[in-house]
RNA sequence: GGUCCGUUCGUCUAGGGGUUAGGACGUCAGGUUUUCAUCCUGGUAACGGGGGUUCGAUUCCCCCACGGACUACCA
């Protein structure tokens, strides 16, 4: 029986473990998108975890922002702060009274120690070391020479805390090992601790920092798998030092640093920072910022599908193996392996995001558009006809990118020009086209079929009596409806808009270009 | 500076000791369309450099170059 339990497997547990220091941007999400996939694809759990054990950088609002992220791109997580689970809290603030016990653990176990060096002391030796071309680092080499219970006497550890002096607890990095571990993606790596530096493992503050947060709440809450960025591979090392430190190892986790995602441009990865300044939105859903009432745009508000965003968002790094690019979440969560992750960062293309996007809508239903363009009319007071604009969505669907661009594409069928483009008119605009157009209108006023087959048929016909092509009075008659060269079949516009509307702006246009 | 990770068309990538190095976005040209968009067809364009190993390397190994990440009492 016990040994059952030992072959047994453990079921799949993943986290995503954002900090709340502002909106999340789209590496996050994807980071989000891999671990949900992975959870799913192996029945296992997906949990929301907060870590916010830096105070400092707290931004109101970004927490919330997170949950309402996740919700919009359908990732949705089976334990967090605003659902609970089996291992409630799920906010590191709230966890806050666990960590320090462990701290002193390893303490009493040799792997870590207090220390009491003021932060002006550890910069100053910083500059120093610095103005005479080194790197300082707090390691075995200078751990004896600063003030800490490695150099200090028992009874004055003991005093010094007693009195509540601000401390940190350090990790005591292994002097000269190697490291030898592996990576879900990258296969084995090698570090060498010697290179490494004993890390603050809870802070003057009461909290403690991300390294031995995480690992506690991980270990914990029976995490298997951790997916991280790949900026957490540098201390990837100390983690695994930990794990043995605290007798882990066997609940180790199994680790995935996945590539980052580089600025379109050219250098560095996509950061927060990096907002909407290069015209394409960073983050998934618009974002205020509290302090500065700075808005960044979001995928959201600028028209994305929630859909074509994770389509697109799991191509950055990871592709199928195959050439189908279109997957819905359930069906990335069958393709998905780590084997198929890229090991190099991914430039994001915001060209190849539209080109999605587009995608994604021409696929939509005639009826799910009309619903998204409803709003848009309504805003500019025009009344609602659902049917009729079931029929002009079928129109021009197909040269839309965002539902916003709805109105620039459609708006002939609901209001006449304004004005009329000058470079068409130069082209079409002939002299004898007044006197033509003028014709044409009389065989439209006297028509009884106002049908686009129908003026097509009429048109036709009076092009071969008369002699002339057919461009000689389609173009400059889509001038007059439209006011440019764009748009549908003429003639399904004609039909649409109606005999009387058609007349009025052929009598407008008439008038208007002399 | 140091450490770690990486390097196939402009971008995302497939591939893998012997291939016409494939696809997608973009771009260009042609076709369809009365126009625009869509769509179709076609073109452009890549294995960073140098050494090995090998009958043969883009593929395996080493070095260099380049890129990125990290180097906080931030995550």
């Amino acid at each position: 029986m016990v040994l059952k339990l030992f072959v047994m497997p453990r079921k799949v547990r993943v986290r995503f473990a954002p900090s709340p220091t502002g909106p999340l941007h789209i590496g996050g999400v994807r980071t989000a998108l891999f671990n949900y996939l992975f959870a799913v694809k192996h029945k296992g759990d997906f949990i929301l975890r907060i870590e916010d054990t830096d105070q400092a950088r707290f931004v109101p609002g970004a927490e919330a922002y997170i949950m309402e992220s996740l919700k919009w791109c359908g990732l949705h997580y089976n334990e967090g702060p605003d659902i609970g689970g089996p291992h409630e809290p799920y906010r590191q603030s709230d966890r806050k009274d666990l960590y320090r016990q462990y701290a002193e653990n390893l303490i009493s176990s040799g792997n870590a120690y207090y220390a009491f060096d003021e932060p002006d002391t550890l910069d100053s030796l910083r500059k120093q070391y610095e103005s005479e071309g080194k790197v300082f680092q707090y390691d075995a080499s200078t751990r004896l020479t600063l003030r800490n219970s490695l150099t200090l006497s028992e009874e004055e550890v003991t005093r010094l805390i007693e009195t509540s002096t601000p401390h940190v607890i350090r990790f005591k990095m292994p002097e000269n090992e190697e490291i030898r571990t592996t990576d879900l993606i990258r296969g084995e790596v090698t570090f060498h601790t010697a290179l490494l530096d004993d890390k603050v493992l809870y802070k003057a503050d009461g909290l403690p920092t991300y390294h031995l947060a995480h690992l506690i709440d991980d270990f914990l809450m029976e995490i298997t798998h951790v997916i991280r960025g790949e900026e957490w591979l540098p201390s990837f090392p100390l983690h695994v030092l930990l794990y043995k430190a605290f007798g882990w190892e066997n609940d180790m986790p199994q680790y995935a640093h996945l590539p980052l995602i580089l600025k379109p441009g050219g250098q560095g990865k996509l950061s927060k920072r990096d907002g909407d300044k290069m015209g394409f939105p960073v983050f998934p859903l618009q974002w205020t910022d509290p302090f500065t009432g700075e808005v960044s745009s979001g995928y959201r508000e600028s028209g994305y599908f929630p859909e074509a965003v994770i389509n697109m968002l799991a191509f950055l790094g990871w592709n199928p193996g195959t050439e189908a690019e279109f997957f819905t979440l359930d069906e990335l969560v069958d393709a998905f392996t780590f084997d198929r992750v890229g090991k190099s960062g991914a430039r994001f293309d915001p060209e190849k995001a539209k080109w999605y996007n587009q995608q994604y809508l021409k696929y939509k239903s005639d009826e799910e558009l009309t619903s998204l363009f409803i709003p848009i009319l309504q805003k500019k007071g025009f009344p609602i006809n659902p049917r009729h604009i079931k029929k002009v969505t079928a129109l021009i669907k197909e040269r839309l990118v965002f539902p916003q661009d709805f109105w620039e594409q459609a708006f002939y069928f609901f209001e006449g020009p304004e004005s009329y483009d000058q470079q068409m008119q130069k082209k079409v605009w002939k002299e004898d086209t007044p006197g033509i157009i003028a014709s044409v209108r009389e065989l439209l006023k006297e028509t009884k079929d106002f049908s686009s087959a129908g003026l097509e048929a009429l048109i036709k016909n009076y092009i071969e009596q008369n002699n002339i092509g057919f461009g000689r009075v389609a173009a400059p008659l889509r001038l007059l409806i439209v006011g440019s060269g764009m748009g549908p079949h003429l003639f399904d516009i004609l039909e649409m808009i109606g005999k009387e509307e058609t007349i009025r702006r052929i009598n407008k246009g008439l008038e208007m270009i002399q």
